[in-house]
Formats: structure tokens, sequence, C-alpha cells
RNA sequence: GGCGGGGUAGCCAAGUGGUAAGGCAGGGCUCUGCAAAAGCCUUAUGCGUCGGUUCGAUUCCGACCCUCGCCUCCA
């Protein structure tokens, strides 16, 4: 069985098959961040569904281009920039850089490209250009450029691919921003937003006048222009769904560049929301966590990032600190388990265990069951572990597993451990005790493993000596 | 109001027309000087509620309840 993927056009599990005639290559694009702050992990849940995708695809032997865009004109950002005085590009940078650490904190393989907006103005204005003279768009008088959802129906297209849309129960029409007056429906939407007083040196020429793009458009643009005006994967987070991703379609659809019966894209994934306390995680709440704020609790990238990957990305998950403790621990086994197993392993070579990798393709395949794939590996673990007591494991047996874990992890992500290397005054401390134990002098042993454990290091002693781990 | 997800143990979370994976937390035991780690055992007659279909439903159908989200800022 091949991978399938929901797919929010059909709203079914589909085959997935690429559009590439052979079969190997895979375009993938995911709506990336907007650089306006510190992104929160309810953001990094959809990136780290795109990572997980792209890896897993990968994993299945496809050639994958991973394109994610950077939002860095909008709104929030105009704001931003006349408030700190800084320049635009000073200013988004600052958060692109942040942006990019924290996901690469979270164990993501960078996208091969990340285009920005701002420099694909030419190509929004191109764009806008096409769906003016299809007269899919329209002037205002204030010079902004908007989509006409009326012409664009009117020229057999379909507005509401991705939802039911129900135009007449539509509460249309409520929060309409004063700059958008002009609209001949409230339903349009703007592919060119004119300069206004407040935005600043934000702008650029265009054949409508000073302005800057709309927020649908520049994913149109940039999209088309990485992957060709077709597409196998769209991704982003549902709340994307609409309008976003809709206006998208009409946009790209409406542009008419596509090869005769090909679509835009032919699959639209996307994921669920975080919840904190049963509540969406969203800036406007307040109830978010950084990833900065977790690594100050002292939380590390692969726990957050293995914690994310427990739950199926289309289903709500409710972000809390115990389980995120709980990932740590859970964690914490399979890296006993590997490191046992590669002192047994030493250099020995082995092929990976194919039926656990078969359990493990097999669940994956399945719209990314990460659940039941976890469910198999420490189904695994557990028999691995019973084996290591037994003390019944060959270099061989130990060299597979391994191999098999790295094939795994190159789908999940969250590495191993890496060995901590204790220094000198560690290492003496531990002989003390050691010599301590000997003597049976339990007392000053056990004082030394306190001190220890205050250092940082915690001791567990085995049949082959103690050894020495950070928690 | 319209549309779309969810409701499975203390907390997360898979799954199936035939009697409930896995993780965390909790409990017992083994091992240990004591710990730690690991192992074994243990924790839902129950899968939102009520009906229906069926030999049999948590799974299918219907109604309802609760909850989250979207309805032009949003991952």
């Amino acid at each position: 069985m091949g991978l399938r993927l929901f797919n929010t056009l059909s709203r079914s599990v589909e085959n997935f098959v690429p559009r590439d005639p052979r079969g190997t290559k895979v375009d993938l694009y995911c709506c990336g961040p907007t650089v306006h702050n510190f992104a929160h992990i309810g953001n990094f849940r959809t990136f780290v569904f795109a990572d997980l995708l792209r890896r897993y695809l990968e994993f299945k032997g496809y050639e994958v281009r991973h394109v994610m865009n950077i939002t860095d004109v909008e709104d929030k950002i105009i704001k931003g920039v006349s408030a700190s005085g800084a320049g635009l590009t000073d200013y988004t940078r600052r958060y692109e850089a942040a942006f990019l650490e924290d996901f690469r904190a979270l164990g993501g393989l960078l996208p091969h490209h990340m285009p920005r907006a701002t420099e694909h103005i030419r190509e929004i204005i191109g764009l806008i250009e096409n769906l003016l003279g299809q007269e899919l768009a329209y002037r205002a008088s204030d010079g902004s450029v908007y989509f006409s959802i009326e012409k664009y129906r009117a020229a057999g297209h379909r507005y509401g691919q991705l939802l039911n849309l129900n135009f007449d129960a539509m509460r249309v029409g409520e929060r309409v921003s004063a700059d958008e007056y002009d609209k001949e429906s409230v339903a349009d939407f703007a592919l060119w937003k004119a300069r206004v007083a407040d935005d600043g040196a934000v702008s650029w020429p265009s054949p409508w006048g000073e302005g800057r793009p709309g927020w649908h458009i520049e994913c149109s643009a940039m999209s088309m222009k990485w992957l060709g005006t077709s597409f196998d994967l769209h991704l982003g987070g549902e709340d994307l769904i609409f309008p976003h991703h809709e206006d998208e379609i009409a946009q790209s659809e409406g542009a008419g560049l596509q090869a005769p019966g090909e679509r835009f894209v032919k699959y639209w994934l996307h994921a669920a929301h975080l919840q904190v306390d049963g509540k969406k995680m969203s800036k406007s709440l307040g109830n978010f966590y950084t990833l900065r704020d977790l690594l100050a609790k002292r939380f590390t990238g692969r726990e957050i990032r293995s914690l994310l990957l427990t739950a199926h990305y289309r289903a709500p998950f409710n972000f809390t600190l115990e389980n995120l403790a709980g990932a740590r621990t859970a964690l914490g086994r399979l890296d006993e388990c590997f490191a046992k197993l590669r002192e047994i392993a030493g250099e020995t070579k082995a092929a990976p265990n194919e039926k656990v990798l078969a359990e493990f393709t097999a669940a994956m395949d399945d719209d990314l069951n990460v659940s039941a794939a976890w469910g198999g590996i420490f189904d695994w673990v557990r028999e691995l572990n019973r084996s290591l007591e037994a003390a019944k494991v060959t270099a061989a047996e130990a060299s597979a597993a391994l191999a098999t874990w790295q094939r795994i992890d190159q789908v999940f992500g969250v590495g191993q451990k890496p060995d901590a290397e204790a220094p000198p005054e560690i290492s003496a401390l531990l002989e003390k005790r050691q010599a301590a134990r000997k003597a049976k002098d339990f007392k000053l042993a056990d004082a030394i493993r306190a001190q220890l454990k205050t250092a940082g290091w915690i001791i567990e002693d085995t049949p082959k000596g103690p050894r020495l781990k950070r928690p």
C-alpha cells in the first residue's frame, strides 16, 4: 500500500500520486511565517508537520522540492516597523532569523527555497496585471486592486473548493476594515493595497500607484514561480483554509496559467490547531508559548518536537507542560535503549530490521498516523529491552536495531541524545564515590551522589560499573 | 445563524462489526547497600447521551448534548 493523505479538496483520504509522470518528483509548498514577532509553538506545529511530510516523502524515496515563503510585509509588520522606527528589512530579518533558529532547534530541515514576499513584487504585479487583463480584478478609486469573486464565478470557476460556502448565511462584512470601503462586493479581497499615510516608507511603485501586495497574492506568485503553475502539495494551518487558500486558488486558477485539465494544487493539507487548556493557542488570546519560553524552562527542541509528533496532524492537540515532561521521559527510554545497543554493537554493521520498518511504513502511509507508528516503536523497544535484560542481544542484532532506528529517525527527526562527556572534576568525584562504595562507606557515597546531582549529573550503577547521565 | 473538526482511563492518544494499541502519571514485584535504569505485573465490562440495525456496535444509521475552530488579522 502506498501513501494516503487527507485532501481538503475532497475532504477524504486519497492515494497520493505525484504529478510527475515518472512518479519520483514531488513539489511541496507550505505557507510560512509572518515575521512580525517570535513564532509560538502552535505556529510551529504546522511547520513541523510540513517537515514530517517532507521527510516521510524522502524516506519513501521521492525527490522533494520544499518551498516555504516568508511573509515579510503585512499590516502587523507595518505597525511594528513604525513603532520601532527601524527599517522594514531590519525589522523583519530579525524575526526571520529567530524563526529559522527556532525551526532548527525543533529539528526542522530547511526548505529548499524560502522566498520573501518583498523580493517578489515584480511577480506579484505581473500576476495582478494578468487578472486585470482578464477582468477578474478591478481598480478602486484609491489605487487599490481587488479580486472580483462575482466575475470569477461568472467565468465558470468555482469559489468555495476547500469548504462549503453559503454566501447568504455568511456573516460577511462584520469585520471589513475602513480602508476597504471601495470594494464592489464585501467578499472581494485585495490584491494590491494602495499606500496610506500609516504605511510610512513601506511601499512599492506599481502601474496603479504606490502600494503593497495583498496577503493572498504573494503565495500564488511565489509558489507558481518556484514550483510551477501546478504542483502537488500545498500545506498550512487549518485557519488558512478560508480565506487564504481559497483565494490562492481563485487567483492562481483565475490567471489561467495551468495546462488544460490541470489544477493549481493537487493536494491541500491542513494541520489542526494546537490548544492550551482547550482553547486555540493564539497571540490574541495570549495563551501561547514560544519556543524560547520552553527552552527557558529547560525543555529541549527534540522534546518539544516529539510531543508535537505524538498526535495526528488533523486532530486538535492540547499542549501541556505535563505532557511535555512525559515526552521527555518517553524519549529517555529510547535513549537508554539505544545507548545500551550502541555499547553492544560496537563497530558491527547490519541492515535494518525490515519487519519493524514495514510496520512503521504501514502506519505512516495511513495519512501520517504517527500515533500508531510510535505504538509500534515502543512495542519494539520493549522487546529489545527484554532481550537486553536477558543479555541475549548479539552485536549484529544491536547494530540492526540501531540501523532501524536511524531510518525511522530520518522521518521523526528527534535524533539521539548526544553523549555527555563528564569533565575531569566530575569523573574524579565518581571515582571517589566508587572507592567509598567499595569501602562500604555508603554515607559518603550517597553524599557524593547528591553533590553530583547538584552539579547536574545522575549516577546509574550497572553491573559494568557506574554510568553518568545528564538529566 | 452557516460550515467543518473533536468527544476513548488521572493526563495525552491509536483503533476495530466480534469484545479496547502505545506514551506519561499511579500501584505491586524483581534487581540494588540505598537509589537510578531496566524488566514483569497492574490501572476503561468501558469508547459523550439516547434510540435503531445486527447473533453481536465503541465501530454502521438517526437524533441530541458538549467542545474546538472558520465565516475575510491568524500556523
